[in-house]
RNA sequence: GCGGGCGUGGCGGAAUUGGUAGACGCGCCGGAUUUAGGUUCCGGUGGGGUAAAACCCGUGGAGGUUCGAGUCCUCUCGCCCGCACCA
């Protein structure tokens, strides 16, 4: 070979890895572990096998882990370092529905083109360890976990799940009731568990329960349990959705299509319960910060207090029925301010409230609040609207009779649905006094305005908040609100509450290609869990894979598998004849626990043999997880939620389930419009004195992400094509900062592939002679390349890549200028290049004579005596402006300095008619000497 | 509206802790090699100014702290991301 050719030496390459399995990572007990080693797990969030194929922006990540796991490699780990797919989902279903193609064979198809993508980018995953979420072998496990979710509770006191038969247990000795609303109360603590509900009355033993009724109070504490809440129906999906896949406008995130709120029975999972733990462990991890916050307000804790309100029988009969409203805010220091109160229209005791009167009223504004989107609702956010029920309740605290409001600005699915409405300090009670003409009253003093024209919701010292039993005048917030709340506890009147945001997950779905439930119905209604022994549930084989999609928001939700074969459907187990559970799981369900199966992806025994797991996941979990931000509630949420219960349940040993999280950047690219707005083909235009042309036409030019939808997809096909894949890799790291978006640029490729042709020349002659020799280098490329080693290990350790391909090619340009290159810079110089282009390095190190793979020689040492300079020039500035540079001996003391300084002629020059006031010596950078 | 991030040459970006702003690459300009184009090699390239220097200006804008600010503080403008009546 006398010129650079990528495409063979990758090619070779490639072929060598796959027959040496080059890659492959043994788990402790397997042959060739080395146990000496620490570990190290790298891993990519796994893609969706989409139909297109990779674009270049899909890679970025992959990259930059690549050389991580290469680096790691070099410097003594043993590295996980895996690639998956998360193959379940929407696209493979719609595609088989319109070409009649089974989804699974559709995935398979994709599943190999992307390896053969990814293959070709010389990225060394441990191919052994592939895995995609549709393999029966991965999905039996997935439903395992449900199974897990399914038999176990929530312990409040403990904190953590525990298997239901814990529960089940403690009912049996006695130590637990049921009370008379299906909540199991602690006889021991009889009556403290809430305050608000006073002792339980009519508590029954579990023996004295029937057990359909015992099922029914487990129901209300399992993990995964089956709820008819308003749930989120896509009438076009034909499915419903989690609340993360509804946008703000209320349309579905894939496809966006309307998306209506409607009851519905569907499985759920009590992520709620891990509201406190999934906030606070956020500590324990390295992540984003970003993340981290937008994390803590999706599960949005706020503490403050539960307050009863009794409702004013202004009727008679009605107030009989009528419990107190619960209402919950954070500001129970304003409760004397509370001047009216608000039901979000949903609320369950507005019919019972609402009086003859304005029962009208009140049905038209309900049906008005219901028929609106959310966008609607949104639009109108500045205007509030709502009806009065006519019905009055008494403010605790002073007796005062306040009305009762319905109004779409309380929201059902917050708190209790009911607030007290304090107008003189919440912006948005303020609105709504206002428009109605209700009572402002201040109770905080504060605000640079009167209270009738602006609420105060800052912190203050409350006023006019006394009555004959407590005082609050004078308090400040924290001690006003700490002294309401005992004051409420005291009365039986209420107590403190923490509130999250986060409601439960829906985990149902009406699809097709998703993992079956491991749940059977029985013929009473009766919810049997299919036994570990049988799982998996495999999908059945089926023509037509159709959701039943319509434009009525009405028509009923009819899964696919409901068409499956009876003998699928139906199963006989001591003659009673169960149905099978018909919706099947959400998308989130197969990445929720990928990272673990990695660690042991064939195991039949377990979902990860207990020894790999703590091997890989100890003591912080994934080392490194790189993958964008969109996954920044859902996916990562999703999976330390089903960690912690594995976790719990004693499967896993670590409480989170990834130590590290990194998020790449986006690579954005140009994308180009007709004088239509119509988006041309972005490799297609052409560029004249700053402007663009499509096939002569002008276009306008701007920046997104690149994608079929902006025609503006380069493929990485293409590139490895022209400049090999070691190009595309430096290209790709040489960008810019890994976590920031940036602008694709072909055009800007040449420079890094000219980079490793100069590489290249480098090394060999015009007849392809190899230009190594073994004497040592000059003193002056001798520190250069200790130099450069500093930096490069350096920019490695922080991913700073960037950096670290400029100082190789600040370090290779230096070395163009020998006639031969020295093997003690040669070595060294291969090695550092080896996980940024590893193809031409592995090539390079078997030139210079060495058998086995790059991959595992260790990374090269600097000597730190090498950096030290015998001279240095340092700056010389007057008044912070630099005027001269002297050379100076390193070990110079300040004095030296400072008359060093003095004594360059350029300065004097400066310092002329100046008499100089100070003079500030910088050891090893700078001299500022101040003079005036 | 609230919260977070980012604004540096024609372009991507560098400057890890307050210490020579613009490393490295693209592009561009000039030269060499080549029949030509391409490749390759050498030199130049923030703006103004000069024969060349000197010198002046310069990190979105305006102030401030400091011997010294791209970096710290205050205000302000622009772009991006997240949340959005969460009581």
């Amino acid at each position: 070979m006398t010129s650079y050719e990528p495409q063979t030496i990758e090619q070779q390459c490639q072929d060598r890895w796959r027959q040496n399995n080059t890659f492959a990572v043994p788990n402790p007990g397997d042959p060739g572990f080395d146990a000496t080693r620490p570990k190290f797990y790298v891993l990519d969030m796994f893609p969706y096998p989409s139909g297109v194929g990779l674009h270049v922006g899909h890679p970025l990540g992959y990259i930059a882990t690549d050389i991580v796991a290469r680096y790691k490699r070099m410097t003594g780990y043993n590295v996980l370092h895996p690639m998956g797919f998360d193959a379940f989902g929407l696209p493979a279903e719609q595609y088989a529905v319109e070409h009649g193609v089974h989804p699974r064979e559709t995935t398979e198809k994709n599943i190999a083109n992307m390896v053969r993508q990814l293959k070709r980018l010389g990225l060394s995953y441990d191919w052994d360890r592939r895995i995609a979420t549709t393999d029966v072998a991965y999905y039996k496990w997935t439903q395992w976990i449900f199974l897990q979710l399914y038999n176990s509770y929530f312990n409040e006191g403990e904190q953590r799940a525990e298997p239901i038969s814990e529960l089940v247990k403690r009912l049996e000795s006695g130590e637990l009731d049921v009370a008379y609303d299906g909540r199991i109360v602690d006889v021991g603590a009889s009556g403290a568990m809430d305050a608000l509900g006073g002792p339980p009355i009519g508590a029954r033993k579990w023996h004295e329960l029937k057990p359909d009724e015992q099922d029914a109070v487990l129901a209300e504490y399992r993990l995964a349990y089956l709820a008819e809440v308003p749930v989120n129906w896509c009438p076009a999906l034909g499915t419903v959705l989690a609340n993360e896949e509804v946008t703000n406008e209320g349309r579905s995130e894939r496809g966006n299509h309307p998306v209506f709120k409607r009851p519905l029975k569907q499985w759920m999972l009590r992520i709620t319960s891990y509201a406190e733990r999934l906030a606070g462990d956020l500590d324990l991890v390295d992540w984003p910060e970003a993340i981290r916050k937008m994390q803590r307000d999706w599960i949005g804790r706020s503490e403050g207090a539960l307050v009863d309100f009794e409702v004013a029988n202004a009727d008679a009969e009605r107030s009989e029925a009528s419990g107190p409203i619960r209402v919950f805010t954070t500001r129970p220091d304003t409760l004397f301010g509370a001047t009216y109160m608000v039901l979000a229209p949903e609320h369950p005791m507005v019919d019972e409230l609402t009086t003859e009167a304005q029962r009208a009223a009140v049905a038209e504004y309900r049906k008005q609040a219901e028929s609106k989107t959310d966008i609607d609702r949104q639009a109108e956010t500045k205007t509030k609207t709502g009806v009065p029920t006519g019905a009055f309740a008494i403010n605790p605290v002073n007796g005062q009779q306040i009305p009762i409001w319905i109004a779409d600005y309380v929201l059902m699915g917050y708190g209790t649905g009911a607030i007290m409405a304090v107008p003189g300090h919440d912006e948005r009670d303020h609105a709504f006094a206002k428009a109605f003409d209700l009572p402002i009253v201040q109770v905080i003093k504060g605000g640079d305005k009167p209270i009738e024209d602006e609420a105060y919701t800052g912190p203050g010292v409350n006023i006019n908040s006394s009555n004959d039993d407590v005082i609050l005048d004078g308090l400040p917030t924290p001690d006003a609100k700490r002294k309401i709340t005992q004051w409420l506890n005291a009365k039986g009147l209420g107590k403190a509450q923490v509130q999250y945001k986060l409601r439960d997950w829906l985990f149902s779905r009406q699809r097709y290609w998703g993992e079956p439930f491991p749940i059977l119905h029985g013929p009473d209604g009766e919810i049997r869990a299919v036994d570990e022994a049988e799982l998996p549930v495999e999908l059945p084989p089926m023509d037509d894979f159709s959701p039943t999609s319509s434009d009525d928001p009405n028509a009923p939700p009819a899964p696919p598998l409901s068409r499956a074969p009876g003998s699928w459907k139906n199963v006989v187990i001591d003659g009673v004849t169960y149905t099978r559970e018909l919706n099947t799981m959400p998308q989130w369900a197969g990445s929720c626990w990928y990272y673990l199966r990695f660690a042991d992806p064939r195991n039949q025994h377990r979902f990860a043999g207990g020894e790999a797991e703590s091997y890989w996941m100890e003591p912080t979990g994934v080392d490194l997880y790189v993958g964008g931000a969109e996954h920044a509630v859902l996916h990562l949420l999703y999976a330390r939620f089903w960690h912690k219960v594995l976790f719990d349940l004693g499967h896993v040993t670590t409480p989170e389930p990834f130590g590290r999280l990194f998020n790449q950047g986006y690579i954005q690219a140009y994308a180009y419009q007709d004088a239509r707005g119509i988006y041309v083909d972005a490799l297609k235009i052409e560029e004249k004195d700053g402007q663009f042309f499509y096939e002569g036409q002008p276009v306008t030019r701007n920046l997104g992400k690149m994608g079929k939808s902006l025609k503006n997809a380069v493929s990485p096909d293409d590139m490895c094509e022209q400049y090999g894949a070691d190009t595309l890799r430096l290209y790709e790291m040489y960008m810019g900062p890994l976590d920031q978006s940036k602008p694709w640029n072909t055009r800007d490729i040449v420079g890094v592939h000219r980079f490793l042709q100069r590489v290249w020349r480098n090394f060999f002659d015009d007849e392809g002679k190899l230009l190594i020799t073994d004497d040592a280098p000059d003193d002056a490329t001798a520190r250069l390349l200790h130099k450069t080693i500093k930096r490069v290990t350096d920019d490695m350790e922080r991913m700073s890549f960037n950096t670290a391909i400029a100082a190789l090619i600040e370090l290779n340009n230096a070395l163009v200028s020998l006639k031969q290159l020295p093997r003690a810079v040669a070595e060294p110089f291969v090695l550092m290049l080896a996980p940024l282009a590893p193809h031409v390095c592995e090539h390079l190190w078997q030139q210079l004579g060495h058998e086995g793979s790059v991959a595992f020689v260790d990374w090269p040492n600097y000597d730190e005596s090498m950096l030290v300079e015998d001279s240095i020039q340092m700056v010389v500035q007057v008044l912070g402006k630099v005027r001269g540079r002297i050379t100076v001996p390193a070990d110079a003391d300040n004095d030296a300095i400072e008359a060093a300084a003095l004594g360059d002629d350029k300065v004097a020059a400066n310092l002329e008619g100046k008499t100089v006031r100070k003079v500030i010596v910088v050891p090893g950078k700078l001299v500022n000497i101040v003079a005036n």
